[in-house]
DNA sequence: GGAGGAATGTTTTTT
DNA sequence: ACATTCCTCC
């Protein structure tokens, strides 16, 4: 025991010893956040306090868990395998199969992943004659997820208008559909195990009681729903440890809500609040850099992060006249960087969104400099893999719509657009699951789905008793697949990647501990034996969470497919750069970082200023971003940018003007932008207009740096009309303004001005009279 | 059923 | 600019 808890600090040591009650615990980045949660995990079971089965611990992603099951098996001697450790998703798809009759789901349920969700969408509006003009998929999607967040079914949603109230209706329709067709999307694995805790009061009540531990990572991204599965699997006995920051909160986009937070110290009576403040990652100045950002937000809990590393290197800060001239100078550094004996892999490009890597790659590329993007197709997101996937999905529930449709007619076998509408009409009029529906079509469609339900029912009937790398095989056989590919030309790497999918399979039942020789199709006895009766007739699961416990073989992989899908990450241990944007690089860390794109508009990101708290999390993220680098931080920003096939002309991003000058230096010339680059500037102060009738003339104001540079002529662009930012015109309306943004050229040129008495407008040049004052 | 052209929509992303 | 999806025509 004494190992376990040598070498912490005095906070990380408190952390983990806390008694067992509820805490919250702030830790910054770098300050061992993981090793914290491990450890504590670790020294509860170690000292007795706790057995294995009797805590939870719970991520966002796949990756972290397995990191926190890694680390613990390097520390104790235990399978962690079978303990309550997964994400959100992963521990309710558990608990659903445990108890499926008690939350209504068949024991097969399949799960959809969000493709699989968006294509059901779109085909219930078909059905229904909706207009997918007024009712986009998107949006539809969106209004169910958000209804799921919130906890409310269809008949519960609140409606106003006739808007809300057809949403409402689809929102109903799409229940319907995935009920009879035993799948649940991601939000619904939630849903319906907050639903089935809080109606089941014995079995909340056991597990209450069996969960003594509850440890929560990135607390600071829990959305509202999944904020209500903790406290109904807390109760009011329970120690919840939540671990997060709230200052590397960047997910509010997607429902996470900080604010969840203070409602667990609240609703919680949390006595222990421990700050990790001490960093073991970045140098001084990077460091102090990230402190000042980030004191810039007002809605923070506080924290400051403190180093013992040193100073180290300053920021380097280099403007660019343009993005191509911006990834050629990232070109030079890093060759630089590689020559002082950086690894390649250590080093990571940055960027706000995934449209500003295609400069850098091609600069990269020219260079020869290898690298590495992150977050392209999975490998399970593939289209010939997510036919294969419907093929077995149909295997175990051939009443599966949304895998039936994807595969009735792949490979092509003559069913063409009218058969297969044919179909699903006949299915809505007899309530039928499609595959159910095809005995009752007649014609040309008829028999051409009969001959393909006859496939199934085959390929279902021969692969009983074949364990699961067996039955993908035979499958993919069967279903002609392979073949298919095989004659396609470029259909080498399809082709590939089917036959991973049957080794991807043996690996999986070794690792999950299925039996080498389990039929893929068999449950596990055990789930009966380990059921006990409890004396009100409630069943109750008491099975530790191994998955070979609770599915069988092939339930399990499909699950697996749907829930974790597989890496989107470049390989490690190959030496190559690291690109990203900024939010796949939470977490990680480098030796040198490169952000790019600092520019207005860009980062912060112009669709930020319309969600309210949106500039925060812009900060927040700039704020992860600079907390990557460990030695080196490189920042740049380019005057002009190709984006969606427009030349734009930004500003330098206001959070440059926010890194105190002492931890900075700036390798180009710094442009004179103050009127407009200051967050606080007040457009209608009157030194404002001051220090704009300065950028006319050369001199530097008092605003600068000591150096004096290049007149900014020189480097400001202006373009074929004479138009640049920074330039001030007159309009016979809205008076006299200043040039922030031009968009587009030529014929298709608009204006962003700020006008002194009215604020922002847009005007198109070609339209708009305006004169240069 | 597939090729080729038009229309469309482009912040961030895990499960 | 560019990728994806939709649509039309053979």
């Amino acid at each position: 025991m004494q190992n376990l808890l040598q070498n912490l600090n005095p906070e990380q040591y408190a952390a983990v010893t806390l008694p067992a009650e509820s805490a919250l615990i702030l830790a910054g980045a770098g300050s061992g956040k993981t090793r914290v949660l491990t450890t504590r995990i670790a020294w509860l079971i170690q000292t007795g306090q706790i057995s294995p089965s009797g805590l939870m611990a719970v991520t966002f992603t796949n990756k972290a868990a397995k990191e926190m099951q890694a680390r613990l098996s390097a520390m104790l001697p235990i399978n962690t395998r079978s303990m309550w450790i997964g994400t959100f998703h992963g521990l309710c798809n558990r608990l659903l199969r445990a108890h499926f009759r008690d939350a209504s789901l068949p024991q097969t349920f399949q799960i959809l992943d969000s493709q699989d969700q968006l294509s059901m969408v779109k085909r219930i509006l078909k059905a229904n004659q909706i207009d997918d003009d007024k009712y986009p998929p998107r949006n539809v999607v969106y209004f169910i997820n958000n209804a799921k967040e919130q906890g409310l079914r269809a008949a519960k949603v609140n409606t106003y208008d006739p808007t809300s109230r057809q949403l409402a209706e689809i929102y109903g329709i799409y229940e319907e559909q995935c009920q009879r067709d035993g799948v649940v999307d991601f939000a619904e694995l939630l849903l319906r195990t907050v639903e089935l805790l809080a109606s089941n009061q014995p079995l909340r009540e056991h597990y209450q009681a069996r969960f003594k531990h509850i440890l929560v990572d990135e607390f600071q991204d829990t959305n509202d729903l999944q904020y209500r599965w903790i406290k109904l699997m807390a109760g009011t006995q329970s120690a919840v440890l939540a671990v997060g920051d709230d200052d590397q909160s960047i997910y509010a986009f997607r429902g996470a809500n900080v604010g969840n937070m203070a409602s667990f110290e609240r609703e919680f009576r949390v006595q222990h609040r421990i700050k990790l403040e001490q960093n073991y990652r970045s140098h001084g100045h990077i460091l102090d850099s990230a402190n000042a950002l980030i004191s810039n937000n007002t809605e923070r809990l506080g924290k400051n992060l403190r180093t013992d590393a040193g100073q180290g290197e300053l920021i380097r800060i280099q403007e660019a006249p343009s993005d191509r001239e911006e990834s050629q100078w990232l070109v030079e550094q890093i060759k630089e960087l590689t020559r002082q004996g950086i690894a390649s892999s250590e080093i990571a490009i940055l960027y706000r969104s995934n449209a500003q890597s295609r400069v850098i790659e091609h600069a990269l590329f020219s260079a020869s400099l290898p690298y590495k993007v992150y977050g392209g197709l999975r490998f399970f997101e593939r289209a010939e893999i997510k036919h294969a996937i419907a093929y077995l999905q149909l295997m175990d529930n051939p009443h599966n719509d949304s895998a039936f449709l994807r595969v009735m007619n792949f490979p092509a076998r003559g069913i063409g657009a009218k058969g297969q509408e044919n179909l699903q009409d006949v299915a809505r009029q007899h309530g039928l699951s499609l595959y159910a529906a095809v005995p009752h079509l007649g014609g040309k469609a008829g028999s051409t789905l009969g001959a393909f339900v006859k496939l199934i029912e085959a390929a279902r009937f021969e692969t009983q008793m074949l364990t699961l790398p067996e039955l993908v095989k035979r499958v993919l056989e069967m279903s002609t697949l392979i073949q298919h590919y095989q004659n396609e030309k470029d259909g080498e790497d399809r082709v590939e990647n089917l036959e991973q999918l049957v080794s991807s399979a043996a690996q999986f039942i070794a690792e999950e501990g299925f039996a080498n020789d389990a039929p893929a199709l068999m449950g596990p006895a055990s789930i009966a034996s380990t059921n006990i009766v409890q004396g009100d007739g409630v069943e109750i699961l008491d099975a530790d969470a191994a998955l070979n416990t609770l599915m069988s073989p092939l339930s399990a992989f499909l699950s697996h497919a749907s829930l974790e899908a597989g890496d989107n990450q470049a390989q490690v241990g190959q030496d190559a750069l690291q690109l990203m944007t900024v939010h796949s690089a939470k977490g990680l860390e480098f030796d040198a970082v490169f952000i790019t794109g600092l520019e207005e508009g860009l980062f912060p990101h112009e669709n930020s200023a319309k969600e309210t708290g949106g500039m925060e999390e812009e900060r927040r993220l700039m704020y992860v971003a600079i907390t990557r680098a460990r030695q080196r931080l490189f920042i740049s920003f380019a005057q002009t940018r190709m984006l969606h096939g427009q030349i734009r002309y930004n500003t330098k991003s206001r959070f440059l003007t926010e890194l105190p000058e002492e931890n900075v230096k700036w390798l180009s010339p710094k442009v004179q932008q103050n009127w407009f680059s200051s967050p606080k500037s007040a457009w209608d102060a009157d030194d404002q207009y001051s220090q704009r009738s300065q950028f006319s003339g050369a001199g530097s104001s008092s605003y600068q740096n000591k150096v004096s540079y290049a007149a900014p002529h020189n480097i400001i662009p202006t373009n074929e009309d004479g138009w640049r930012i920074g330039l001030s015109v007159r309009h016979a309306k809205f008076g006299e303004g200043i040039i922030i943004k031009l968009e587009g050229s030529g014929s298709n040129c608009r204006a962003h001005i700020q006008f002194y008495k009215l604020g922002l407008k847009v005007l198109d040049l070609n339209i708009a009279k305006l004169e240069k004052v």
